[in-house]
DNA sequence: TCATTAAAAGACATCTATATCTTTTTTATT
DNA sequence: AATAAAAAAGATATAGATGTCTTTTAATGA
């Protein structure tokens, strides 16, 4: 697996409330957890600790919900991937147990080291607010459903 | 992760055998676990499994062990993968719930379409007998230590 | 103050990858 | 044939990721 499943919860999570944004509104877990197809407890703990990471805003009660923080469109992907699945896999050895390093270079050492220089640049210097920008027409289709 | 624990082994595994080999002996499961810090009975499920797919031979009783099949040296890496992690991760979309597809792309989809493609690419054309060729001084440390 | 709404928090269940332990099968040697 | 060696197979255990359910906290409006 290149990322987790939650990774890709909340990506999708904060990308519904950004939409959403726009129409003017707050988003709850029901609608999102119904729109995005995916487990509403579980989507919870996601949304949570992306409010706590300052990711994304929330408020209780009625009327509540999430909604966009002022550095939710700054942020890069790489700070939800260290958010919901660690840095680890970045700096491990792809032949675990044990910490990458070019002095004693695994046999795959050169080779992933590119595949995952490139992913982490990528993920580095994209935002959230690239992946609104770039949009293609269907999407929120392309978050929301399963085919 | 990019790959799991299960592939590390199998590829230390069958990398060790054929180092071994070299001194015109087998090898022993005994002797695999401890040299490779690995496992002793998860590592021999996955030696199973590597022979049952052709990529090592084993024999059993006395003076038995893992030897080179003809075939181990031209074994592509992604033949590995296939064996220990499955090929999903290469066609599945990286948010989930869905089949990869270019029509109705998801916001990663051309990101993650660069990185999965190389490094499919990679381990599609490198062969065990490749990284055995290519290797470093301290080969056998690299598969073997921790540090 | 009370009722309602919705997130936060916590407890528990399930599933998968990883790890350990035991028994069975095969092979070689005596 | 009996013994020993080693892989194969199977059963069980543990940990982490994922998923579900219940209780608590905070906000709103009557
Ligand atoms: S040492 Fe193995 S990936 Fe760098
Ligand atoms: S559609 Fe998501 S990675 Fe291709």
């Amino acid at each position: 697996m290149f990322l987790s499943k939650s990774f890709g919860y909340a990506l999708r999570g904060v990308l519904y409330v950004a939409l959403i944004h726009k129409e003017g509104r707050k988003v709850q877990l029901d609608e999102m957890a119904d729109k995005l197809k995916v487990p509403r407890h579980f989507l919870a703990k996601i949304m949570k600790n992306m409010v706590k990471e300052g990711v994304l805003n929330s408020t209780k009660g009625p009327y509540g919900g999430f909604s966009l923080h002022e550095s939710t469109l700054k942020t890069k992907l790489i700070s939800l991937v260290k958010l919901t699945d660690g840095m680890a896999q970045f700096n491990t050895c792809v032949l675990s147990l044990r910490k990458c390093n070019n002095e004693n270079p695994c046999p795959l050492h050169l080779n992933m080291l590119k595949i995952r220089d490139g992913m982490l640049a990528e993920f580095s210097s994209k935002t959230l607010g690239d992946l609104l920008d770039e949009k293609n027409p269907d999407f929120i289709k392309s978050i929301s459903t399963i085919a």
